[in-house]
DNA sequence: ATATCTTAGTTTATTCGATAGACAAACAAA
DNA sequence: TTTGTTTGTCTATCGAATAAACTAAGATAT
């Protein structure tokens, strides 16, 4: 257990990594605008932020504008201190982009695959990273992590148990990894991460509880409480794909009945379909087609069925809908709405945002890479 | 905006906080055990523990075994320094005990009623508290609180926007209560306490991630994660009596379909029976009737949907099945964990508990006591 | 019975980080 | 120029935790 006790050492980095924070967040900002939305005094904003200077994570750009008086020295964050690597590991895709610390991709690699077993995964993304590390710019401190997002369940430990759309169980990827490329290595469901991603850098910036709700073969959903990815007892929260919504329903891979995610995944719209795509049944609905729109209705009407159950349960700030089926907003949207109003408690509905991603195809892997920063400067402040 | 830096004053705070509750926790208790706990510093332990004295947050006993050298000085949380007043309002009857700040019951009134409108029930409340008073011993602090759990929707601010049940809407029990008694008032949905009432002293103090459902007339969550219970944006969490678990279902008086206490309540299990109170269909089933017994089988299968959800969903350490149906749990727990096995996640069940309250009737009136403790016990220690 | 070791708790001095206030630097406005 | 303002640093002080010495009170060995 970590000390229970608090002392000033646990007082500094608290107010280390605050005057970080708010650099990160608000820069560019003067050490006087610091001290006056934190609160601390300015003598302890300065010293903060020369410890801040010495380890490079921030830096000076000269003289302000002056507001009446003396011009103020702006600060910034260094976000080309160090890089971070984010890989989405999909059905049919990998996914890897180099990431400075404020999340802007530096470089992106994409590779499609065909078959999924382990071995052949983990050579394309050992051969991805060593050529972003051979292709990354220089940096004071390098690579600081590798983050990777994983359509399965995942434990706290960082252990895939079961990935069932890759064929995998009992992946050691994290420990792999680790000892390939000697830095920390954070392996997460790739629901939670995509959670992560929306709310650190997309359409989640201004809120406090988010459910993020990855539609894609299947449904996932990461959770974010008080800003906080909530993870369950052993990491394995946010499996509601596997909500039964239809008690004598169809029956689900996972043994169950009525699993919200045979109704409402591309998976089951597919199922239904003709079509053996996504893009091409969104073609046919652009182009008119009544049966694809219909399509269309169903599914999003069966969506709302399950946002109906998460927001009556969270009373969360914003439900996003995210991943593959995110591509039919146009279609999928209004069914959703008007399935909540039909359905969801009165009270519930109020102030409460349902959004589409901003991050796009990169939700996932910018949220794992962001999971790499966030472990990085916590442990940097600390030492 | 509370302060956001932090300073010595802070870790003060947090300390004296850290070994009154460690004496709460582990009395007796002597200094020299706080130290080796907490891993402050003996010196600081004494300091602290000499102010917890002043204020008669705590007391000595005298001395202990020794252990090989000097005696210790037993120290005792002084459950005695006040009293909280904790009120479950249900639908036919108004429960109201006093508790000391250990949560143990000093005085209870209880009361039956027929018809619920807000000044009957006001009325009624009034009395109970004031005889309380009249027949309360005599302490430092006196009345430290009064809580209120209620069978409805209630905002963090304490308002009652809607209790179908009680035909209430937009009660101000609140500010009322403060205005007769000039306490501070705690008002909270009797699932949120009950599930607060069963993690402080019932079944759920070794779990960390609780899921409590008040199966009563309706179905209620109170749901606790790290510890804390988790309201949501405004406080409505929970509600997932209305979660749909059968999207052609029956009509519910939500105005939706499919909801989850339209199968698993109580009024559901009196709508399927001849029956017209759960005590008797338990003797029923007791005495051999096999349509009781099949009842509440059909019932236990109905609960057992709707927590396979939320196992799935929160990954919880424990789910707790209070309220009246707990008094059935003869005969439902068998289908609930049948139906558990049966569709589950198998890595969510293990390590799962599933249990019953320990409080019984008492889970509610508990719970918001504990909140009020809670609460002054915070404020005592802050100031 | 005496000396020695152990454990409990207090007292005194020290350390460390935040803070108050004085100060210097740099600028605006009169 | 002069005056006032804002920014940032420097010095002294404060407050809480801590280390270490010390007192108190027991156990244990000889």
């Amino acid at each position: 257990m970590e000390t229970m006790s608090w002392n000033q050492q646990i007082v500094k980095k608290n107010n280390k990594a605050l005057v970080l924070q708010l650099i990160m967040e608000k820069e560019p900002i003067s050490r006087a605008d610091i001290a006056q939305i934190s609160g601390l005094h300015k003598a302890t904003v300065s010293s903060l932020v020369n410890e801040l200077l010495e380890e490079s994570l921030i830096f000076e750009s000269g003289p302000g504008e002056s507001s009446g008086g003396r011009r103020p020295v702006i600060l910034h964050f260094n976000k080309s201190a160090g890089y971070a690597v984010g890989i989405d590991i999909g059905v049919n895709y990998v996914l890897c982009v180099l990431t400075d610390l404020n999340g802007n991709i530096i470089i992106e690699k994409n590779q499609s695959v065909k078959r999924t077993p382990y071995p052949a995964i983990m050579t394309i993304i050992q051969s991805m990273i060593q050529s972003i590390i051979d292709e990354m710019p220089v940096s004071k401190y390098g690579i600081v992590g590798i983050g990777v997002g994983v359509p399965g369940i995942v434990n706290i430990q960082g252990s895939i148990l079961l990935a069932p759309n890759l064929g995998w169980s009992n992946i050691q990827l994290k420990k792999d990894l680790e000892e390939l490329f000697h830095v920390p290595v954070i392996i997460e469901n790739e629901a939670n991460a995509g959670a992560f991603g929306e709310q650190q850098f997309g359409a989640g910036q201004d809120f406090q509880n988010i459910l993020y709700i990855s539609a894609g073969i299947g449904i996932g959903v990461g959770i974010i409480l008080n800003k906080e990815l909530y993870q369950g007892k052993n990491g394995f929260s946010g499996e509601m794909g596997h909500m039964i919504i239809d008690l004598n329903g169809k029956p689900c891979s996972c043994g169950s009945r009525g699993c919200w995610e045979a109704y409402a995944s591309e998976n089951a719209l597919l199922e239904l379909a003709d079509s053996d795509s996504l893009e091409s049944l969104i073609e046919l609905a652009e182009n008119g087609d009544a049966t694809a729109q219909r399509l269309f209705e169903e599914i999003g009407t069966y969506l709302g069925y399950g946002i109906n159950n998460i927001i009556n349960t969270f009373n969360p700030d914003q439900v996003i809908l995210g991943n593959r089926l995110a591509l039919a907003r146009e279609w999928i949207e209004q069914p959703i709405r008007t399935t909540i109003e039909n359905h969801t408690l009165t009270h519930h509905q109020n102030e409460m945002h349902l959004n589409f991603p901003k991050l796009g195809k990169y939700s996932t892997s910018l949220g794992v890479s962001a999971f790499v920063v966030e472990k990085f400067i916590k442990e940097e402040v600390n030492s």
